[in-house]
DNA sequence: TAAAGTAGGGACGATAAAGTAACTGCCTGA
DNA sequence: TCAGGCAGTTACTTTATCGTCCCTACTTTA
């Protein structure tokens, strides 16, 4: 991670989205609909509850979910996209499409992607 | 990074785009069309020869750009962005714009985007 | 009585990633 | 002749990140 980013917009938004599980878990939201903390563990299989905590601070801090707590016993707490959320959405699909057409044209097979 | 990464062509994508640097360069072949190392260098600031040595190269394994090594003396390298690399420009553009839309709604001014 | 679920918080430590610095060989210009 | 540019490579060091583990307070179920 660069210590002085370029002054960019587009850097705070790659920030956010770099971090690993961040995608993973807007898709969920946005595949699945809103879910409560523990589904939403389920949900990404292999994420700490320290790491969901986190990334769901960040991207709520975002204004890119949102945060509902039922004052329940136990409380009952449920996250969403906001539509922030949703304009990333857009942009993932856009990727995940690349992402689908370059599997078919073989870019994944091969020890690509990988530098060391 | 997640250990074992939900294996998903996307995942691919997300883990050559979210090193640092790496949008950075890209936004610059596709700006300001193939440039040498050395210009590249120059182009982002900051950058540590090893670091774009070591992205070129990642970039490059993933058919993202081209790489075209002149035999004079001293060789002359120049980089450029591949199709595949436009695919990447369509998307980052798409990300650029929404960034600027959420600049323009006050997103980026307090300190959302921010954990700790 | 004990376990499990709810939604996390906090400390600690390993590991991977990034930065820094020094080096290459060759040539050009001052 | 000495610096500087070209395009890196290698080694060393440091930093940050993420994972792991344990803790909360309350309730329900077995």
């Amino acid at each position: 991670m660069p210590k002085t980013p370029p002054q960019c917009p587009m850097d705070s938004i790659l920030r956010l989205l770099m971090g690993p599980w961040t995608t993973y878990i807007i898709w969920v939201l946005s595949d699945q609909g809103p879910q409560r903390f523990g589904a939403l563990k389920r949900a990404v299989p292999g994420i700490s509850t320290r790491m969901l905590t986190e990334r769901l601070r960040m991207l709520q801090g975002a204004g890119v979910i949102w945060r509902e707590q039922a004052e329940t016993i136990p409380p009952a707490v449920t996250y969403g996209l906001t539509p922030r959320g949703n304009d990333l959405r857009s942009v993932l699909d856009a990727l995940g499409n690349i992402a689908e057409r370059w599997k078919a044209e073989g870019a994944f097979e091969d020890n690509a992607f990988r530098v060391g």
